[in-house]
DNA sequence: GGGGGTTTTTACCGATCAGTACAGGATTTA
DNA sequence: TAAATCCTGTACTGATCGGTAAAAACCCCC
């Protein structure tokens, strides 16, 4: 290890994977430590709001992924290409659903709560990103709204079935289903 | 309050539900006694296991209310009656999403390992009663066994859109594609 | 080779955790 | 009514919780 082991940037992906494995509550602070190799002094510096800050550092972290990644292909880029790198991007993000979405755990725990803004933020942006790329492919403003949920909802049910299955094969099939639906739109 | 309060019997439901609100870790016994009304004594005699004890007699409830409502009908009943009866059934459980679906959660937390046996369970049934109701129906049973964890899916990515948007008409909406998308299956 | 400031280690805090033990109260049986 | 059994409230256990404090180690710049 080099001189200076971690910077506060270099824990957070760490602490996510903590957090998704054991859930907010599951993650304690000596499971951390052990966890990151870091003492509690060092934790306790980079985030003095302690287990919070922590997992707000977090969810802060994947949003701006989301962004990035996903939210802002969606606005920018033509529509079937935007699709396909979102389908592509949460795929691999989500290795398949054996990586779980940190804040759709985060939704239905208790913490919701606690972290609701983040939630909710990101959950929106998701929406009206998507939502927005489906009307540019040509979906009327509320059938693109209707099928923009439809469409997180099945990833992230993805994520949950593939969890309880322990089947990574669940995911990409209804992933697929999923993107031929938004090529296909049907009446509701 | 009459004579016996309560049995153990009448105590499982509102276990269910402080374990929906707060997850497995963060129902504490403290927290249990004080929701219930009931002592750690009568408790721990109800379920000398202890919170794991009562966290199974919660599953096995639940998994009984769907071999009833939900899973017998996908096996015996029409499909379209009992896909009809499925829908309706989980909307009403679920209410509209503001209830978790508490195997779910189970299987995104890091208790998933502690109650996998239950967990995988409660989908292997859904998944093969309904993918055997939509092979009655006319798929073919490959398309039958993919469109059946669409469903699901998308029934549990319903209530963690809900939970995290805290807005429930994403659930109706949704129950209603994927209605439709069961009625007439599209090509792959 | 020192200061001076910043990490990091370590011990410690009160609170709470799940679970146990047991005594006293209530109920049932005789 | 008396005895036996069952139920339940309460106090307690050791372990762990998140967080704090201060001393020790470290680093950089002079």
């Amino acid at each position: 290890m080099s001189r200076i082991i971690a910077e506060r940037a270099d824990v957070i992906p760490a602490l996510g994977e903590i957090f998704r494995r054991c859930g907010y509550e599951g993650a304690s602070i000596a499971r951390i430590t052990r966890e990151t190799g870091l003492g509690k002094g060092s934790l306790y510096n980079f985030f003095p709001g302690g287990k919070e800050e922590m997992a707000e550092a977090v969810l802060a972290n994947i949003h701006q992924w989301f962004e990035e990644n996903i939210y802002r292909p969606l606005e920018t880029e033509a529509p079937d290409d935007a699709l396909k790198q979102m389908f592509s991007g949460v795929s691999s993000y989500f290795r398949s659903g054996e990586r779980i979405c940190l804040v759709g755990a985060f939704a239905l725990e208790e913490t919701r709560d606690r972290f609701s803004s983040e939630v909710t933020h990101y959950f929106h942006r998701w929406l009206e990103t998507l939502a927005g790329c489906l009307r540019r492919k040509g979906y009327a403003p509320s059938k693109a709204k209707d099928a923009a949920s439809y469409v997180i909802a099945g990833i992230q049910g993805a994520i949950v079935l593939v969890r309880a299955t322990d089947d990574a094969a669940h995911f990409a099939t209804i992933l697929k289903t999923l993107k031929s639906a938004c090529d296909e739109p049907r009446g509701a």
